[in-house]
RNA sequence: GCCCAGAUGGCGGAAUUGGUAGACGCGUCAGACUCAAAAUCUGGUUUUCGCAAGAAAGUGCAGGUUCGAUUCCUGUUCUGGGCACCA
């Protein structure tokens, strides 16, 4: 009676399989548990050895749990939707949803093949419309939700309706600081509100959803044709594929998760990830606390831009100059204006009353200046905030002398955004309706926005987030991001052409650029000013590319003695340094230090500067300059890709506005198509698919899908209830599983999967679906299995390949071969012939085999030689050649030898190299772990007989070991357990029933298949997997006795047996008799003799 | 540069609260069985010295605390992971 494992493992899983053994019901008296895989991707390589490490060790876990006596929730499913497949089908042409399929179908099947516990009844694929319905719903509810930053929880978009109309948004100010209204204000009344026509209702709805549509600085990458998030770009280049990744501004969904920043902060103190993980969150939200100053702009000549329309100043001068042709001189400005007002006056008929007709349109918020100078230029009217320029033709234009001016002006106004109208004075006084149409039309165009950060008119100031107010003296200079907006409005004209350089040397720098060389110090003075609010000292302000226009406020104060950063850039550009440290600053090194006591610091002298900080905070918001606050680094999350393989979004565009699909009508499930290239606009695939997309004459739909998170981001719910058609999941079914009790994945989803997930689950908690805000309890981050790779070495030019020991005497290539055809470092040089075509002329110059030296060992036949690869651990990869099947390892020894050894490889968390090697130890054990049950030729030897404590003992031990072992994840340890168990039964010669039955419960978890064949062998009725895990007989385990190791100072010299109930008096007796002990003391007496009991006891001598 | 984790025999690793370092497995050496090989079984295997008994050193490196440190502390080197002009 063999251990014949592949018919075994074939009988039972068939067995399992059709008595259904692994489903699992939501009404059960038991306890629940839940266990969770990472959703799989279901690529086309197929599964590695590595990747069933997680399932492997989730699947141990969750048949222990059952033995234990939980109703266990073990699902299994299919990341299905994103970029591989559909890539692939522009490669091959083969559809998504094909591809898709075959890959699930190949992963199922090696899935299959370990013998895992899943409830294949609830099996999901994200791509499946009755799945991908409720992640659009779920989208509907983002869409139609806000958070409120004063109960820190998300509510539904009609009570924030009822607010403003109540109150306006006085207590709930626009998330996005830099939003403004039509009218640049950021504030609105609850009359405004009532008088906002749909289009600006639903325009600042969208300021609040947390899921939302909005112009955002995008990752686009041209190769890919898509928006990347920023987990997808890695040092300026795609994730996938490597290709470079620019910022381009485009309309796109946005989750507002950075209002949530807080929150998922918060509940990771009470979630039990890995340090590492939490690490990894908490960086990647980035919260900074300090404090947002305002410090006052002085321009080098300063032009206070009254009120109104233009200004009647006789110094005001052009705030935008052009270095081609004006702006070098101020004679030259200062002429412009003169003849600005001297046009004035000859203002035509048709001018006046367009002008009447315009200064009335305040009421839609775009205000135009009449004769306000743009660029040195005045144009006869501006629309400043939408960059429109109206010009009415006839008069000074004629003159040729302006002419010549045309063209370069032109062009500077193209490259500043300014789009200009020109009409002719007939047109106006003629028919002045289509001339105001066809303004409107324009103004209701979108120019890129973000207004600039202007106080009230006339006023120029610049705000900087800093983290320490306290070094507020130390300021020597200001640095602006080169694309901040106020950048224009504050240049010098002596600093213009430098500025204009410098601006267009950062645009020639690619994201790759910037990243490689960060330690290059780059900058542009601006030839601008600002005041510190304290000491009212002028400092310079510079722009530099090291300042990023995305975070914080795009401004920072730039104190050299305390940032090492900002000290390299003041000595690079000879900015003078004020020490505000004292002896903590050398001069030569900035010195961050916190534990300093403050210098030429005004109110702050004397103080630590730990302590300063909020001293000074404190007096920043007394004199009304500005504020404490707390900055986060993590941005929102786009929410678009330019890909078919994806959700639909669930929303009409009617006339442009964005709105909410019905319910009934979800799914929106994807038009068919055959093609997927995008439409090379910037628009999806789906683009292509007109009647989709055009419902009808104002009705459009999305042409965007969701992001591969999306159903990612949820899916654990689904699990609870997969085959729900009237809710995401039922009530019951949710409150019933609650969290998910344990998650297992590897660490690469750190920041994506687990931080959208986390924020959907605040969301649907918020609104009351579910009753828990984290999804996940614990969570453990399984290590990789590396590759270990082989190489050849082929003598540079020939066909020759050199052994790895003489390979120093040549010039050589070394190249991958191909794990399977080497033993340990041995070549079979046979097989690599035949590996491919072009080495089937290879010739080898071997070596002696440098392991086995006897003449009659392995290698020694006279004359014989091997030939020796090299290696190196890698990332187990198809283009290594070092790629290992489970199909094959489980074919060559069984699915419960492969689950065993790869626990028994190391600690779970740890990455460790696949060594194929030490597979045969663990396939041994099972073989004397059955043959503790039946022998080859005797067949069963088990017997019915009383066990001796010996025996109980052994088994207790193991037992207990293995439950604490399996309890705490620690699996290759309790395979170990398993191993010295069994070689003690062996020794023995125990066969007792009564002892081996119980060993045989607790190997189930990782040895289902042959559990159950030896369960059934030895008279048992029902499944082994039904069993409960055997309890402990601590009886069997108490010791009366100890072997001690006895130390004298502290190194052990010998060993006692002592009682352990002995006293100290005892044991001091016993063992300074003892003649070991006492030819260490040399006579000497003992100083102190230290007896722990338990563990051991030392002389001091 | 910053943050986190780690470093133990020829190899994977164990030592759970500061208490016999190297469990278990691989590899390897020797032996048994065999005509022989495979499989299986038994024993040795950290290093150095020694026939042995035994002795000395030893958990990346340098210190410290302690009767006693792989474990705690300080510094440092290297490896892996994360972040990276983040103010």
């Amino acid at each position: 009676m063999d251990y014949n494992f592949r018919e075994i493992e074939k009988k039972w899983q068939q067995q399992w399989r059709q008595n259904k053994v692994y489903a699992v019901r939501n009404d059960s008296e038991r306890p629940k548990y839940y266990v969770l895989d990472m959703f799989p991707y279901p690529s086309g390589a197929g599964l590695h050895v590595g990747h069933p490490l997680g399932y492997i060790s989730s699947d141990i876990y969750s048949r222990y749990k059952r033995l234990k006596g939980f109703n266990v929730l073990h699902p299994m499913g299919f990341d299905a939707f994103g970029l591989p497949a559909e890539q692939y089908a522009i490669d091959h042409g083969i559809h998504p949803a094909v591809s898709t399929e075959a890959n699930i179908n190949t992963f199922r099947r090696q899935l299959d093949n370990i013998g895992f516990s899943f409830d294949w009844d609830r099996e999901l694929r994200t791509c499946d419309p009755k799945y991908y319905k409720w992640t659009q719903w779920i989208f509907l509810q983002l869409f139609d939700s806000w958070f409120n930053r004063e109960t820190q929880q998300s509510g539904r978009i009609d009570s924030l309706v009822k607010i403003f109309e109540k109150e306006g948004n006085n207590a709930h100010a626009f998330p996005n600081t830099k939003y403004q209204l039509p009218s640049g204000q950021n504030k609105f009344s609850s009359q405004d509100w009532s008088l906002f026509d749909e289009r600006t209702k639903q325009e600042v709805l969208m300021q609040y959803r947390v899921a939302y549509l909005a112009y955002t600085d995008v990752n686009w990458c041209e190769a890919l044709g898509t928006v990347l998030a920023n987990d997808e770009v890695i040092n300026g280049v795609s994730y996938r594929g490597g290709f470079p990744v620019v910022k381009k501004k485009m309309r796109q969904w946005s989750l507002r998760i950075t209002e949530y920043a807080e929150r998922l902060l918060k509940g990771l103190e009470e979630i039990d990830f890995s340090e590492s993980m939490k690490e990894i969150q908490r960086n990647w939200i980035g919260r900074s606390f300090g404090a947002e100053i305002r410090f006052d702009v002085r321009t080098p000549h300063p032009w206070p831009l009254s009120k109104g329309e233009g200004s009647e100043n006789s110094d005001s001068r052009s705030k935008l100059t052009d270095p081609g042709y004006f702006a070098s001189t101020l004679e030259q400005g200062k002429g412009t204006i003169d003849f600005s007002k001297e046009n004035r006056k000859k203002s035509t008929e048709a001018e006046d009353k367009l002008w009447q007709e315009l200064r009335n349109r305040k009421s839609e918020d775009f205000k135009f200046r009449r004769q306000y100078p743009i660029a040195g230029y005045i144009p006869d009217f501006v629309c400043v905030e939408k960059k429109l320029i109206i010009e009415i033709d006839g008069g000074y234009h004629e003159e040729s002398e302006q002419k010549k001016f045309d063209h370069d002006r032109t062009k500077w106004l193209n490259e500043h955004g300014y789009r200009m109208l020109r009409f002719s004075n007939d047109e106006i006084l003629n028919d002045l309706p289509a001339v105001l149409q066809k303004i409107s039309k324009s103004l209701s165009q979108s120019v890129s926005p973000s207004p600039s950060e202007k106080g009230p008119v006339g006023e120029l100031f610049l705000n900087v987030f800093t983290t320490r107010p306290d070094t507020i003296f130390g300021v020597d200079f200001m640095v602006v991001a080169p694309e901040h907006e106020i950048v224009k409005e504050i240049t010098s004209a002596e600093q213009q052409p430098a500025i204009e350089e410098y601006l267009q040397y950062v645009q020639s720098r690619s994201e790759v650029e910037r990243m490689a060389e960060v330690k290059k110090i780059t900058g542009c003075f601006t030839g601008a000013h600002a005041v510190n609010p304290f000491s009212g000292r002028e400092i310079p302000i510079w722009i530099s590319e090291y300042v990023l226009a995305g975070y914080g406020t795009g401004a920072i104060m730039g104190v050299p003695c305390g940032d090492e950063r900002d000290h390299k850039f003041a000595k690079h550009f000879g900015i003078p340094i004020t020490n505000i440290i004292g002896e903590h600053y050398n001069g030569e090194e900035a010195n961050p230090t916190k534990d300093a006591i403050l210098q030429n610091s005004d109110f702050l002298n004397g103080l630590l500067m730990r302590d300063a900080i909020e001293v000074a905070t404190k007096k920043i918001e007394e004199a009304g300059i500005g504020k404490q606050q707390i900055n986060y680094k993590m941005r929102d999350a786009g929410w678009s890709r330019q890909r078919y393989w994806g959700e639909p979004f669930p929303i009409v565009y009617q006339d442009d506005i964005p709105y909410a699909m019905d319910e009934k009508d979800l799914p929106l499930e994807l038009p068919p198509m055959e093609a997927f290239k995008s439409s090379g606009t910037g628009e999806g695939p789906l683009a292509n698919a007109k009647d989709w997309v055009y419902i009808n004459e104002h009705e459009r739909r999305d042409t965007n899908t969701m992001p591969t998170h999306a159903g990612a981001a949820w899916y654990f719910l689904r699990f609870m209830d997969p085959h729900n058609d009237t809710a995401f999941a039922d009530k019951t079914a949710l409150d019933y599983w609650g969290q998910v009790d344990v998650y297992i994945g590897g660490a690469e989803h750190a920041v994506a999967h687990l931080l959208y997930a986390r924020l959907w689950i605040k969301v649907l908690h918020d609104l009351g679906y579910l009753n828990f805000d984290e999804p996940f309890k614990k969570l453990i981050n399984q290590g990789k299995i590396t590759g270990d790779s082989r190489f050849v070495y082929r003598i540079r030019k020939t066909n020759q390949f050199v052994s790895a020991g003489l390979k120093d005497q040549y010039e050589v290539d070394a190249l991958h071969v191909d794990v399977n055809i080497v033993d340990g470092l041995k070549l079979d040089t046979e097989a690599f012939r035949k590996w491919k075509p072009d080495f089937a002329d290879a010739e080898f110059i071997l070596e002696k085999d440098p392991v086995s030296t006897s003449p009659a060992g392995g290698g020694g036949r006279a004359g014989d030689g091997i030939y020796i690869c090299g290696s190196a651990i890698e990332k187990m990869s198809k283009s290594y050649f070092n790629v290992v099947n489970p199909d094959e390892v489980v074919e060559k020894y069984g699915a419960d030898t492969f689950r065993m050894y790869e626990m028994f490889l190391g600690p779970l968390e740890a990455s460790k190299p696949w060594d194929i090697k030490g597979i045969e130890g663990v396939h041994r054990f099972l073989r004397k772990f059955w043959r503790l049950f039946a022998h080859e030729e005797k067949g069963l030897v088990i017997k019915n007989e009383k066990a001796t404590d010996a025996e109980w003992k052994a088994l207790y031990k193991t037992l207990k070991k293995v439950e604490e072992d399996t309890e705490r994840f620690s699996f290759n340890t309790a395979v170990s357990s398993f191993m010295i168990g069994v070689n003690e039964l062996t020794d023995l010669k125990c066969h007792k029933k009564e002892v081996l039955e119980k060993l045989l419960v607790s190997l189930t978890p990782y040895a289902p298949h042959i559990s159950e064949e030896l369960w059934k062998l030895i008279g048992n009725q029902g499944s082994i997997l039904d069993a409960s895990y055997p309890l402990i007989e601590e009886k069997y385990l108490v010791e009366s006795s100890k072997n001690y190791p006895v130390a004298v100072n502290g190194k052990t010299r010998t060993e006692l047996t002592i009682a352990l109930e002995a006293t100290q008096q005892q044991v001091e007796e016993l063992v300074l008799s003892n003649d070991v002990v006492k030819r260490w003391l040399e006579g000497k007496p003992p100083k102190k003799v230290i007896y722990v009991k338990g563990r051991m006891v030392n002389i001091v001598v």
